[in-house]
DNA sequence: ATAGCAATTTAGCCTTGACTAACTTTAAAA
DNA sequence: TTTTAAAGTTAGTCAAGGCTAAATTGCTAT
């Protein structure tokens, strides 16, 4: 009961922040490795020129970006040669292209236009925990 | 006709990426307008070191976002005294702190728990369009 | 009036994620 | 088989947004 956390009014806003600044720090890594394996899915393979023109990013970039995501166990890669995910990345993935079309999906069904909530859906879906992606799925059927 | 945008199934990919990370760009500035907002209507003023608390960082952090916030014309400040919004960044504050209510209170009415859409619309907030908020709204009724 | 504490600022560091420019490798065309 | 264009890499730069440690200022209690 002496437990502040529920009770005060001046509750922990600053908990509410971490996790907001935990989910930019993977807003990346989630949307290339969706990404990826969209790639690999549909041409066969994940080259750098098409994740940097998906994205809309320079050739550097991509790699800077895939070297990390290397360092952190999503994907392989050797030079001059495509991409490829790792089991943690193929996990990831699957899990980040579910989600993305349960945000979409609910977005369209309650009206917004399927233009905008492509563009919405790209953002919200990073920001979305299990339980309310629980709630737009169940509002789905 | 000849207009690639929206028949290509190789859509535009870009331009939701493009969007994504303008959004990212403007989050801090939208949560630190809001919360500059609410401190001086909770508490009279908005000190450094209570928004050090309310978002969880350190004193310092604030200090540079502030100088930011300045330098693009949301707050005035002077050295060791207390924060202020400009006309513009009481425009934004508004239209956040609005904007946040009407995303928060959509995710409780479709049944999310409190606690758990307070964290969700801090994120999801910034990434919802002015047509996506309109349908949100539109539901509460 | 001043000592000391709390608040603020400054300096210096780090990672992420973007860029340009220049270089290297691969693969296709000639 | 050689040339050349496309793809990929490397190097160097930058801003945002975090941090710690140390210096400074302002306020409060003695
Ligand atoms: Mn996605
Ligand atoms: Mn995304
Ligand atoms: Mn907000
Ligand atoms: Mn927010």
């Amino acid at each position: 009961m002496g437990d502040d956390t529920s009770l005060n009014p001046r509750h922990n806003k600053a908990e509410v922040f971490a996790r907001l600044r935990d989910a930019h720090a993977r807003e990346v890594t989630e949307d290339y490795v969706e990404m990826i394996g969209d790639l690999i899915a549909e041409e066969g393979e994940a080259r750098s020129v098409a994740l940097a023109e998906r994205f809309g990013v320079t050739a550097a970039t991509v790699n800077n970006t895939i070297k990390r995501l290397e360092r952190d166990g999503y994907v392989t890669s050797r030079p001059y040669r495509s991409i490829f995910l790792t089991e943690k990345g193929e996990t990831l993935a699957k899990k980040c292209r579910e989600r993305h079309r349960i945000v979409y999906n609910f977005l369209v069904s309650i009206g917004v236009d399927p233009a905008v909530a492509e563009f919405d859906a790209e953002g919200i879906e990073h920001h979305v925990s299990e339980e309310t992606l629980r709630v737009f799925d169940s509002r789905l059927k």
